[in-house]
RNA sequence: GGAGAGGUCGCAUAGCGGACUAGUGCAAUGGUCUUGAAAACCAUCGUGGCGGAAACGCCACCGUGGGUUCGAAUCCCACCCUCUCCGCCA
């Protein structure tokens, strides 16, 4: 959300930033709206002066009539007032100005490449045929049990994402992140604070009706609230946490999509960096985070590329963002495992994060990214790492967590 | 799930319809004293907003949202959270 004032401001940036998003906004009727909220709030602060004056006078009539009046235009303010938040609702993060203007994710750049991949002197197959020939992987099972697009991990499977947990986070724990592992169910004010209510998140969120609590679509969802209505302490940022937690998706509108295997799931574990950066310096950890996941990528010897998102790929709250995407011989072609992006300050704004610089407060920036997606990983993995009888070489780094070298084929 | 207690300015507490302009203690910051420090003493010390060039003035905020009243931290209602006891439970 933005601050009206800068809006007042900077109205040029924020109307250009919507219309490079390929989002309406209309800037007149916001500014319009709050030169009326203004003038309402000065008219309601002069009466209520007026009225305490009465009421320290014990001058009863006067009072009540003071108190009629404002009733009124306090009715008429707060009216104003949710109409000027529903406005500034439907303004989104502007871009920022490296980010290159564009329609679509066709118009995405790929900015760098790592690995050639490799090349099979047989018939790549997918992970979902790899992994229910090496039995860690049962999808027709969970859609019996669970429905659609859900996955059951067995055997080495289950070793495989531990590996992975283990690999982040003691990469990360190295970098100085504090890890946590967070709840995964949050209140409905949590989500608002968040800004899902109102740009369409919440039809991809669970929610449990009976408690009125929502099952977190990431570990940010209950990361980046944590600190929601603090003022930090400039010492001791930046603030970087590494969180290990399960991620809830309805995938509402994904119908026939990516339908195969676990690659679009419900539920899945995610490992994600979350950090709260003095203002302005989220461009420097920006590239600070894409470097760490491209380092874990580095270290399981997997190709990728990285895209840097065109304004129109966006979404409502990244001002940039970069996924990388690795090479999958199964599809041929390369698929989003992360995703890092800086907000700014705008869910701070929101969810009210300050932090003290000198005598000033200042809202913090945050940044979130994906250490490991685990199943898109073990995906990656099992597709890069098949041998031609069907067993699955285990990445070096992982072989000491996990034991062996290579996931043997049954067949 | 049942019964009770409570949420006040960083922390701890007072306040329970009009002198609350929210008191006090601790912490914090600046200073005096000191070779340096501690102690002591003096001073400052919540947040957001509106008006103003500024000095300053005003408005709002005592968990959140409603209500009663000329006037609410204080009374009423709903909700959230914390604690204690009982029940259940990994």
């Amino acid at each position: 959300m933005f601050d009206v004032k800068f809006i007042r401001e900077n109205p040029e940036i924020v109307k250009k930033g919507a219309k490079n998003k390929g989002i309406d906004i209309d800037i007149d009727k916001i500014l319009k709206t709050d030169e009326e909220y203004r003038n309402l709030d000065i008219k309601v602060q002069k009466l209520r002066e007026e009225r305490n004056k009465f009421a320290k006078e014990k001058n009863i009539q006067k009072g009540k009539e003071t108190k009629e009046q404002l009733e009124i235009i306090e009715k008429e303010l707060s009216k104003k007032q949710a109409e000027l938040r529903e406005l500034l609702f439907t303004v989104p993060n502007p871009p920022k100005a490296d980010v290159k203007v564009g329609k679509d994710e066709s118009e995405n750049e790929v900015i760098k490449k790592y690995k050639e991949p490799r090349k099979f002197l047989f018939t790549p197959k997918d992970h979902l045929e790899i992994g229910e020939n090496l039995d860690i992987l049962d999808v027709e099972r969970a859609s019996k049990v669970s429905g659609a697009r859900f996955g059951y991990l067995k055997n080495d499977g289950v070793l495989l994402e531990l590996a992975l947990i283990q690999l982040a986070i003691k990469t990360l724990i190295k970098e100085g992140f504090t890890p946590v592992i967070p709840p995964t169910l949050i209140k409905k004010e949590t989500m608002q604070g968040l800004g899902y209510m109102e740009n369409g998140g919440e039809e991809d969120m669970y929610h449990l009706e009976k408690d009125d609590l929502y099952l977190v679509g990431t570990a940010e969802h209950s990361i980046a609230p944590m600190h929601m209505g603090e003022v930090l302490n400039k010492k001791e940022m930046p603030k970087r946490y590494v969180a290990f937690s399960s991620a809830f998706r309805r995938e509402a509108g994904s119908y026939g999509k990516d339908t195969r295997g676990i690659l679009r799931v419900h539920q899945f574990d995610k490992v994600e960096m979350v950090s709260f950066v003095p203002k302005g310096e989220d461009d420097k950890e920006h590239e600070y985070l894409l470097y760490i996941e491209e380092k874990l990528f580095q270290l399981l010897e997997i190709p990728y590329q990285v895209v840097k998102m065109c304004t129109g790929d966006l979404g409502f709250p990244a001002a940039r963002k970069y996924d990388i995407e690795a090479w999958m011989p199964g599809q041929n072609k390369y698929r989003e495992v992360t995703s890092v992006s800086t907000v700014t300050d705008f869910q701070a704004r929101r969810l009210n994060i300050k932090y003290q610089d000198g005598n000033e407060k200042k809202y913090v920036n945050i940044l979130n990214g994906t250490a490991f997606a685990i199943g898109r990983t073990i995906i990656a993995i099992l597709e890069n790492y098949q041998l031609e009888d069907g067993s699955v070489e285990i990445p070096k780094i992982l072989q000491k967590i996990i034991g062996k070298s290579v996931i043997k084929s049954i067949k």
